[in-house]
DNA sequence: TAAAAATACTCCATAGGTATTTTAT
DNA sequence: ATAAAATACCTATGGAGTATTTTTA
């Protein structure tokens, strides 16, 4: 089988062209450099030198595979390079589930000072379902995920809270609630709130709210994203809740939908950065949580 | 040190996320496979891999010099399998140095059937002087070398004569001697013969001829290309002695000079294939004579 | 004769095997 | 309890060293 030490030694022969220089360079004996050399030449089948007691001249052949040669130790050394490289933390690549409902509204806040602070960190994003977010963190498809209500229990994952999103009330224009200025849950009473079609942390909050309140989920309409919510909104089929974040992005400035705050304290969904326990990395993702919390704008307030 | 087993099994784990299976596919046991991976994550100083009893995970940073393993173990493989290949006569880069008064009018006729018979011969070519030749063959700058009188003595190079090449006479239109079939070396005595600048072969034949014949170089004009010298002729400057090779592809079409042979036996260069004695691929240096020799044209006659 | 590579030989590092333990579900 | 990887320990291959021989200019 060849070896990383034969090819060293045949480069390091076909640099000096002498192999008592070339084991010189190479910190071996002459006689050493001169059977892994022989040895080499006899897997290959071919000559890789002439050898002449004044010269020693690569073969044809001997040119061509000293190259490929050269070049396969420097991919190892480029390899040993990067492995050395990717200790600096938050470098290489890390693979990022996130929700749909929150992905596009809570990264662009922490993705500028991300850039500048790790410029080598590839982040590679993916939009999942909450289900689909922790089968594939299991399956190693993810390094890291953000998502909603994570399961504290698991042994496998490591889970670590982010924040809690404050939902806000979006109403028709003119409906009657749009004249106070906060709203308690109870002011709901008797609405009917559209709410997402597939759970991801939002859905479960609205209707504890509509529980709470004696308001019921909308029976005719669902949605499956929160702009397609805020649209049926502004079309009057009813009222919804919608998470800060989105709120402040998008639903704010929509004039044809109006937005109110619930009194403190109000509904709101857990955010959760979740990641396998066997994970290498642990330190990172700390930091990564660190990053996210230091940009995080003044409509969220601390997990608790 | 990294070894190219260390990144066997690396890759091989990484290919089947699992070790036991990983070593039955590299054929060594599982204890000897997880050493070589263990000992490559210390030296790299990196987590290649999630242990879990269940599942073995890549690390990001382990799934990207898994991509590199893998690249520089097909490198290797790549190397292999061109030495094999290499292996086939006459196949490969072969470094030939050639006169340039011989070159382009000799390489036409058998290169043809060397790309039919070797096509995976590549034929790298340059020009240059005898001495030059010599010198960089010497120095392993070309494996071969077509040239005029080669050293016969020089124990380190193997000289094989492959022809003589006659020279022919060109004389000026309606030069008096023009009116002969053919010509005897008196027949030139006290011409004035153009030669070239630099010998190589060409000059110290006409020379002889010369001092035969009892004419003369011309005093005034030499010529440093058999074109040039040709041309010379053509405008009147006097009459000259050119290679057969040459009269058949160059100056025969010219209808501004005149050319004829000489009685037997005619003035002549010895052409020879010279490499290294001790250079590998002697056979092929042989199959290479051979080639060239079954594709002379008539006006060769063979060396003796 | 001298300079360089190849050979002879000895030694030891380590890759690899078998048996066993550890670990986590 | 089981499945998988890690650990312990032993063996033997072969890489590397020193001393010497061979080769050829």
């Amino acid at each position: 089988m060849i070896t990383l030490r034969h090819l060293q030694c045949f480069a390091a022969v076909a640099e000096n062209l002498h192999f008592r220089k070339a084991a010189e360079q190479i910190n071996i004996s002459q006689p050493a450099l001169s059977a892994q050399v022989s040895q080499l030449e006899e897997m290959l089948g071919v000559l890789l030198f002439e050898r002449t007691r004044r010269r020693v001249l690569p073969t044809p052949i001997g040119r061509e595979l000293a190259e490929r040669a050269n070049a396969i130790l420097r991919s190892v050394s480029d390899l040993e390079e990067f492995a050395q490289g990717s200790r600096t933390p938050l470098s290489g690549i890390l693979r990022l589930g996130v929700l749909p409902t929150l992905g596009p509204y809570l990264l662009p806040h922490f993705l500028p000072e991300m850039r500048r602070r790790y410029p080598d960190l590839k982040l590679y994003l993916r939009e999942e379902s909450a289900d689909r977010l922790l089968a594939d963190l299991a399956a190693g498809q993810f390094d890291l995920i953000l998502m909603s209500s994570a399961p504290a229990t698991d042994q496998h994952l490591t889970v670590v809270p982010l924040f809690r999103e404050p939902l806000w009330a979006v109403l028709p224009l003119g409906h009657s609630l749009a004249a106070k200025d906060s709203l308690a849950p109870a002011d709901l009473a008797g609405e009917l709130l559209i709410v997402l079609e597939v759970g991801d942390g939002l859905r479960e909050a609205v209707l504890s709210l509509c529980h709470a309140a004696g308001s019921r989920e909308h029976p005719d309409f669902r949605a499956t994203s929160l702009d397609s919510l805020r649209q049926m909104v502004a079309t009057g089929l009813g009222a919804t809740c919608l998470p800060a974040l989105y709120v402040d992005a998008e639903a704010r400035a929509d004039e044809q939908v109006v937005v109110r705050r619930f009194a403190d304290p109000p509904p709101s969904r857990s955010i959760d950065l979740v990641w396998r326990r066997t994970s290498a990395r642990s330190t990172e993702y700390r930091l990564f949580h660190d990053l996210i919390m230091r940009n995080l704008p003044p409509i969220i307030f601390d997990a608790g």
